[in-house]
DNA sequence: CTCTTACGCTACGCCTCGTAGCGTAACTGC
DNA sequence: GCAGTTACGCTACGAGGCGTAGCGTAAGAG
């Protein structure tokens, strides 16, 4: 738990070719051990989960996992996040309350996967009394999500439906705000009270956050 | 992991004189655990927390804790279900806007104890692999909390600021939809966004709940 | 005083962790 | 080609946690 990966970001192979000498890391390698994490997640859960067994079952030594990642919760990170790249768009959906019902069914859907259920809390959990971890989960995952609110805020901005913030401080706090709000509301359904985030409750959400409780027809 | 604690609910001293025979637990020694759990999570967090250790804190024999609890995360619920227990009525602030603030605050207050902030969200991430765990979650700590949002939505509604549902079924529909985004957003500005729950960034929230986006003064 | 259950203690096999050491493979610069 | 450098696979290891078994003893019920 003491070793930091020397040369670049963890968990990207060495760059070939740019003055680093030596055997460059395999990227392939790095494919094959974010895969088996993610398939033992899914078999094992996050407390069975083992290093020895990714490596076994990456055909990988395991030396080479500690090479490169210094623990349990630095690999699942990488291995999540990964996961977290591929919805990063927004498409326009014509409406405020329409494109919040999008990126909620969107994380919800992530959220679904059995090897995000578990590794995200876990991996939460511990960044509670780990910094570096906490600013790596912040950057691999929760900041790129955000940036979904941010489009979603512009948009509803130009079409009018939400005001222009005063100054750039409040506007990110507001940003911040709504952003808590969602993924802790989707995270809380799907996860703590583990009921569907179907339409329905995607519908519900979306007409408390535009009416709030007091604007609400019933 | 395979032994359940024979008779009655776990963690609970053995009832004396209720025609149970032979010795019964003690009382005294389950505080001493429960206590020791806690402590221990302050000082090495839940990924480093011992069985052992607890047993040793607690002056009590290893064998003792799996006499009564299935395993780690079993022991970590009933030890901190108990700091939940402490604040579950809710004070009448006069308005709806009011009294989320204080509900909110409250929990805060709650997700800032060491103790409790990795102890729930890894006892959560278990839990979703574990539906014996989750239901344990859920009887003991998250519906006690969940009935602060129903006597809030009560009182708000007597009041006038918000209006009856129409059947029972729609009522617990929207109380849990409620819940879910207080406790959710709650649990994400502590945790993941890891900034704190104080009294500008509660104010904010309250006026988003109550007004929603559409109806923000700014 | 017997029956029943809980407790403390010791000891154990199994497994995971994280590291060290070694020989080999791959790639770079001369 | 050859030396230098870095990554890899393999084996082995000590440390420590897990969960259980067995034993003798303590504490209540009838």
């Amino acid at each position: 738990m003491t070793y930091a990966p020397p040369p670049g970001p963890p968990g990207r192979p060495g760059q070939r070719g740019q003055g680093r000498t030596g055997r460059p890391r395999s990227a392939e390698a790095d494919r094959a051990i974010l895969g088996a994490t993610r398939e033992a997640l899914v078999e094992l859960g996050w407390g069975k989960l083992t290093l020895s067994d990714v490596a076994a079952r990456a055909g990988v030594a395991k030396t080479t996992l500690y090479r490169r990642w210094a623990g349990k919760s630095e690999l699942v990170v990488d291995a999540v996040a990964a996961l977290f790249d591929e919805h990063l768009d927004l498409p326009d959906l014509g409406s405020l309350q329409a494109d919040i019902q999008g990126v909620v069914l969107r994380f919800a859907a992530l959220l679904e996967r059995p090897e995000t259920k578990t590794a995200l809390m876990a991996v939460v959990a511990e960044s509670t009394r780990d910094d570096a971890l906490r600013a790596r989960i912040r950057s691999a995952i929760v900041d790129r999500q955000k940036q979904l609110v941010l489009i979603g805020r512009e948009r509803a901005q130009e079409r009018g439906e939400l005001p222009y913030e005063e100054s750039p401080a409040a506007a990110a706090r507001h940003a911040d705000l709504i952003f808590d709000v969602i993924a802790g509301a989707v995270v809380h359904r799907a996860l703590v009270s583990a009921e569907p985030v179907d339409e329905a409750w995607t519908r519900s959400f979306a007409d408390l956050l535009v009416g709030g409780l007091a604007g609400r027809p019933v």
